[in-house]
DNA sequence: ATTAGGG
DNA sequence: CCCTAAT
């Protein structure tokens, strides 16, 4: 959708400049010439940006099972596609963005990186904070280059995260 | 509309 | 979570 909309008003057939010049003008102040024209467009919805009004939206702590199916989806989509990622892994759950994901997934992999002590919420089980890591070093050394319109690639074998190295 | 990072 | 410069 496009987010420029315009209202045109009504064209002014005779009269295309005001010219406060004119000889006979009664104008108290002095009046630079201004084309009509230039002002029959504005713009309308400049941006519906959020004012300190707005109230921010509640939080809502990612359950395991929500970490489960974003490091599942991180694991063969990489760290570049949270478009993808939403739509594969959180088709149906309107109140997580992809923005949220790309979020989740930042503090992920903080959280993986502290200790245990001083993490807060339900607990992730360390299996998946284990993937975390694992997918955040796979996916920083295959930086996929160009975005190329992929239709949500058929997920090839050879570029899934490698198993945590554990002899 | 998305991506990518800092706030 | 929010804000927003760049794409």
């Amino acid at each position: 959708m496009g987010n420029n909309e315009f209202v045109s008003t009504p064209q002014t057939p005779v009269n295309k400049v005001i010219d406060g010049a004119d000889p006979d003008s009664k104008a108290l102040v002095p009046m630079t010439p201004v084309n009509v024209d230039a002002l029959a467009v504005v713009p309308v919805n400049p941006k519906p940006k959020r004012n300190e009004l707005s109230q921010r939206r509640t939080r809502r702590p990612f359950s395991v099972a929500e970490v489960e199916a974003l490091v599942a989806a991180v694991e063969e989509l990489g760290t570049g596609r949270w478009r993808d990622v939403k739509l594969g892994a959180f088709e149906n759950a309107d109140h997580r963005t992809y923005v949220d994901l790309k979020d989740k997934w930042k503090t992920l992999v903080h959280t993986a990186s502290i200790a245990p002590q001083q993490r807060r919420g339900e607990p992730v089980p360390q299996e998946l904070l284990d993937r975390v890591l694992s997918a955040h070093s796979y996916w920083s050394m295959h930086q996929s280059k160009q975005h190329g319109k992929h239709p949500v690639e058929p997920i090839k074998p050879v570029d899934r995260p490698d198993e945590i190295v554990r002899a």
